[in-house]
DNA sequence: ACTATTTTGAGACTCATTCTCAATTTTATC
DNA sequence: GATAAAATTGAGAATGAGTCTCAAAATAGT
């Protein structure tokens, strides 16, 4: 386990908020693995371990997460919400198969310096990139 | 009025489908103007003047004039599905800003091709560019 | 332990979008 | 221009992700 506890715990302090049983089991099933991931699938995995929390708290978390800058939202041209982990993680873009729904991960740093030009020419101040594409990987090109 | 009604006659007709008075309808207010639309907006600009069109034809006319590449979903990571002009329009991509909402459009062409040298790499073949930032403008800066 | 405050689970609610189906419109044929 | 087969439509019901409400449970300070 990382760090991510601590991080997370000093948020919710900084912010008059307790680092609740749920809380912490929402924070462990998230960073268990490094995949993007939705409620749906989040949902599922914590209810193998503990039916005990609701659909709910977990909408209620996801929030605090994301400002507390341990995760973000991502694959924003999908139906549902997606998020990934931004803390020990260096910035990427998605490429997305429509055919199989396989999501290649691809550095970032050049398109990002890019749009960080194009925004200082008109005094912007990013605070979130949305970088990536939508189209056929090589396998399902093949078939 | 430009040909997009000779371009999407022609889509419908190679699909067997046919240019009906509901669809000349939306087809028609959709480029009336340029700006940037979501379904609610281009409804009640519709109903002004005919109150006969409903908002099933129109969430059933958007993905024909999508797949006829006259028009294409964008600004993705806002909650509601808005859509804009491809035929007749360079590529851009938008700066949002999260206070004021304004939308900034900038030439994406440098953006695009790295994208595609990326893609190049894994072999993978773009259908849809999905590049922008979210931020604060300038104004909203100084306040 | 006692009280005030926060958090939680369950289910009701919202709202954009999709679906259903009977009624209407369209096109091809006479 | 009437007729019939096929496509399209409008109205409203259904869906489903995400949000909200509220009484009950957990928490922290005394």
């Amino acid at each position: 386990m990382g760090n991510e506890n601590f991080v997370f715990e000093r948020y919710l302090i900084s912010k008059g908020l307790k680092l609740t049983k749920p809380r912490k089991i929402i924070l462990n099933t998230v960073f268990a693995t490094h995949e993007h991931f939705n409620v749906d699938g989040l949902y599922d995995k914590i209810r193998k371990k503990h039916k005990d929390v609701s659909r709910a708290t977990i909408y209620r978390t996801i929030p605090l997460l994301v400002e507390s800058s341990l995760i973000k939202q991502s694959l924003r041209c999908l139906a549902k919400d997606h998020y990934e982990h931004t803390y020990g993680h260096s910035r990427h873009l998605h490429l997305i198969c429509e055919k199989c729904g396989k999501i290649i991960e691809v550095e970032s740093k050049e398109a990002e310096s890019i749009l960080n030009k194009l925004a200082k020419k008109h005094d912007f101040k990013i605070r979130e990139f949305n970088i990536g594409a939508k189209g056929i990987c090589n396998k399902c090109q093949k078939k």
